[in-house]
DNA sequence: ATGTAGGTGTACCGATCGGTACACCTTGTC
DNA sequence: GACAAGGTGTACCGATCGGTACACCTACAT
């Protein structure tokens, strides 16, 4: 029980903060909406940044989670995991709580590179990116590291287009360009 | 001499709200670095958010201008003025100034879809994909709507991947992909 | 000469911001 | 039964927020 209400608050805020922004969420909103005295949150976290940057960990280590044990049942070779993980995130972009990229947003409010709140988005594209090597490299993909960069892209293209664009499936359309560059990849074809 | 304090007002109120955000930027600041009394900012504009709306319609039309300008000087037919504007892209995303999408991040401080600013923010977005439409129809590809849509998520995801990512050059990864793309729409293979 | 439009500076409004102080309540442990 | 740890509620801090009120200063038109 020690630790469980300082998890219990940043579940919470992780949760507020995606769906009203995080400047725009003050102290006193999140005390209300997390059921949680001031005093407690600030015995656990110096300040809202802090809290912030906590939650933003919460959400990388949840996303990434998801995405990958999505992946891996929705396919079994590693290829097919790769192309896969545009399914998943189709499932992603349908749930109606799905309000984009919160490391975007975070990157979008905390411009300054040198933010930690900046560094902590920034690190989980990298770190997704990093994965996605990996499994291009089991699936015996020549330039992992490549192909797993132009992946990502097509990925953050897709959230983008999903918030910001009126289209159908930006997911499914990624899709279909995500196995135009496998294709070409396993075709010997060295990336331009 | 009449309306041009007022589109001073909007030219500065673009650059600074691009380089610090538009909720991180108060009013009192405004004033400070525009150089225009608070007096003035508000017999212009009813409110902040009418403000904002107004250096976002200036930034669409700076942003289309400039860009399909690029291209049509870096390329001659319509066919390689879409490749070309990943090349205009890597040009952008080099500049010392570069902050990202203004428009994504409007969204991100904004997120409810019928607020006036998520509106205008998602209407570059349409428009920059109608522009695009129109090249790739001329350009005689088939489908043009999807062609354009799909060079549109790779343009978001090289912004992104610009802004967040630390890879190299995120414009030239995309002007691939689009690459790999216009080959199989010109060998006639439908879009799946 | 007089009115009007567009501009300025300053002082101010209530509300909210992130954060703190303090007194108190509960729980488990020794 | 004493004590510390973790929690609560409330009241408050100075700063800043978006926005307004008011008096004044030009420049130009009639």
């Amino acid at each position: 029980m020690a630790r469980s209400k300082r998890d219990e608050l940043i579940q919470k805020a992780t949760d507020i903060f995606y769906r009203r922004g995080f400047q725009a969420t003050g102290m006193d909103t999140l005390v209300v909406e997390a059921g949680i005295s001031k005093t407690s949150i600030y015995k656990h976290f110096k300040t809202k940044d802090d809290l912030i940057v906590a939650t933003l960990r919460l959400r990388d280590e949840f996303l990434r989670g998801w995405l990958f044990r999505r992946m891996a049942e929705l396919a079994s070779t590693p290829r097919d995991q790769l192309i896969a993980m545009f399914d998943a995130l189709d499932e992603w972009f349908s749930e109606p709580d799905f309000h984009g990229c919160m490391f975007a947003k975070a990157c979008s409010e905390f411009q300054d590179p040198d933010h930690p709140i900046n560094r902590e988005a920034t690190a989980h594209v990298a770190r997704l990116s990093a994965q996605l090597a990996e499994i291009a490299d089991r699936a015996g993909l020549p330039n992992p590291n490549d192909i797993a960069r132009r992946l990502s892209l097509l990925k953050e293209g897709a959230v983008v287009m999903a918030t910001m664009g009126h289209d159908s499936r930006p997911a499914l359309e990624a899709k279909a360009i995500a196995l135009g560059i496998l294709r070409e990849a396993e075709a010997g074809r060295t990336p331009v």
